[in-house]
DNA sequence: GTCTATATCTCGATAGAC
DNA sequence: GTCTATCGAGATATAGAC
C-alpha cells in the first residue's frame, strides 16, 4: 500500500487477508481463493483490485519491507548507556515480532527463495537514506567503546547476532515445545526469559576484560 | 534413502535434484519439471521412481531430518572444559551448515510451514532415545556450572541463542552483502570472523560475575 | 463495485512406444 | 528404464449480468 493511492474498504480487506495467508502458506502455496474468503469477497475482486496474484504479491512485499524498515528504525534508540540500547532493542524488536508474526514468516520466505527482491530494495533504502537504524547502533557501538563501558568486538557482528538470538525465539517454540512437553509454560513466560537472556549474555559478554580468551 | 534400500544412479540424481529444488522452493513451489530437468531426465522418471510429488518430498524429509539429527550428534562434544564445548559445536555446527546448505533451508520450511512433522518425528527420536544432544549438552553445562566455570543463566537458552546466532550466519550473507556492498569479503573470511565472534560473545557472557546486572 | 459462470492455463500424473 | 504425448484436476484469470 503505498501513502499516495487511496484504497477503498474491500481493497483493504483484500490487502490484508492477502498479507496473512502469503506468510501461513507463501506465495506458491496461498491460493487467491482463500485470500478471497478470509476477506469475506470472492475471486473475482481479488482480480479487479489488483490485476494478478504476482502483483498483489509485489504490493504486499514493498509493502511489509518498507514497514518493517519503520520498525526497525523504532527499535533503535540513541543513548549514552549501551546496557539500555541493547535491553530497548531487544524489547522493541520483541514486541514487534510478535505483533507481526506475518511480516516475519513473509521475509523469511523471500530470504530462503534467495533474497534477491529484498537485496535490491534495501540497497534503495540504504542508498537514499542518510543515518539509518544500523548506521545508529554502529554510532552507539562506537561510543560506547570509546568511553570504555564495552569491548570492541564488532558492531555489524554484534547487531547479527543480537538479530540471530531474537528472530530464533520466535521460530523456536514449536521445536523447543515438542522436545520439551513438560516445560510447555505460557508462550509469554517462555518470551520474557528469552528476553532476560539474550541482554544478559550479550551485554555481558561485550563487558571490557583484562585476561585475554585461551 | 533408507539404508535398507538399493537405488539406481537415476534415482540418485532424482533425489538429489530434489533436496535442492525443495530447499529453494518449497513443496508448492517447487516443480517437478524443475527436479526432473535438475537431474537431467523428465517428469516421467521423476513419477516412475517416486510414484508422487508428495512422497518423493516425504522420502526427502525423512532423510534429512535423520542425516540432520546425526550431524548435530557429532556437534555436541563431551568435555570438561566448557570453552571447549563451545567452540567445538560453532565450529562443526558451521561447517555442517556450510556443507549442508539444502538441509538448513528445507528445515526452516517446514517450521514455517507450522513444523507439525517435524515437531512429530522430534518427539519420537526423544522418546526413543535416552541420551540425546540435547542432553549431552545440558548435562555438560550443568557441570561447568558446579565447579564454576560458568554462571547459571539457563541450559536451555543458552543452546537456542547459540543456535540462533550460528544459524542466522547462513541467512543473513544476501542482506548484510547488499547493505555494505563495500564490505563484501570472501564468504570464507566473514564466516570466520562470525565463528570467532559467536565464541567470544557468549562464552564471556557465561562468566561468572560478582556484581549484579543494572 | 460485486457476484456467478466460464474460459484458460499450469502442473502433476499416466499411457504407451521403444 | 527411459522417453514423448496426453489427460485431468485444480488454479488463475476473465466475461458478463446485476
Amino acid at each position: 500500500m503505498q501513502a499516495e493511492r487511496t484504497y477503498t474498504a474491500t481493497e483493504k480487506r483484500i490487502f490484508r487477508a492477502a498479507i496473512s495467508v502469503f506468510g501461513e502458506r507463501g506465495k506458491h502455496g496461498a491460493r487467491v481463493r482463500d485470500i478471497a474468503q478470509r476477506a469475506g469477497t470472492n475471486k473475482a475482486l481479488v482480480h479487479y483490485y489488483f490485476r494478478s496474484k504476482e502483483r498483489l504479491y509485489s504490493e504486499v512485499f514493498r509493502y511489509l519491507i518498507t514497514t518493517m524498515f519503520r520498525f526497525i528504525a523504532q527499535a533503535v534508540k540513541e543513548s549514552d548507556d549501551f546496557a539500555d540500547i541493547i535491553r530497548t532493542f531487544i524489547d522493541r524488536y520483541f514486541s514487534l515480532l510478535e505483533k507481526n508474526r506475518d511480516i516475519l514468516r513473509f521475509m523469511f520466505r523471500e530470504i530462503l527463495a534467495g533474497a534477491t527482491a529484498f537485496g535490491k530494495e534495501l540497497e534503495q533504502i540504504y542508498t537514499t537514506d542518510q543515518r539509518t537504524p544500523p548506521h545508529i547502533f554502529f554510532e552507539s557501538y562506537e561510543r560506547a567503546v570509546r568511553r570504555g563501558e564495552i569491548r570492541d568486538i564488532g558492531a555489524v557482528q554484534t547487531l547479527l547476532t543480537m538479530i540471530g538470538a531474537c528472530v530464533l525465539s520466535f521460530m523456536a517454540p514449536p521445536i523447543v515445545f515438542a522436545l520439551y512437553p513438560m516445560e510447555r509454560k505460557t508462550r509469554k513466560q517462555f518470551m520474557n526469559e528469552r528476553k532476560e537472556h539474550i541482554f544478559n549474555i550479550l551485554y555481558f559478554g561485550l563487558q571490557p576484560r583484562v585476561e585475554s580468551p585461551a
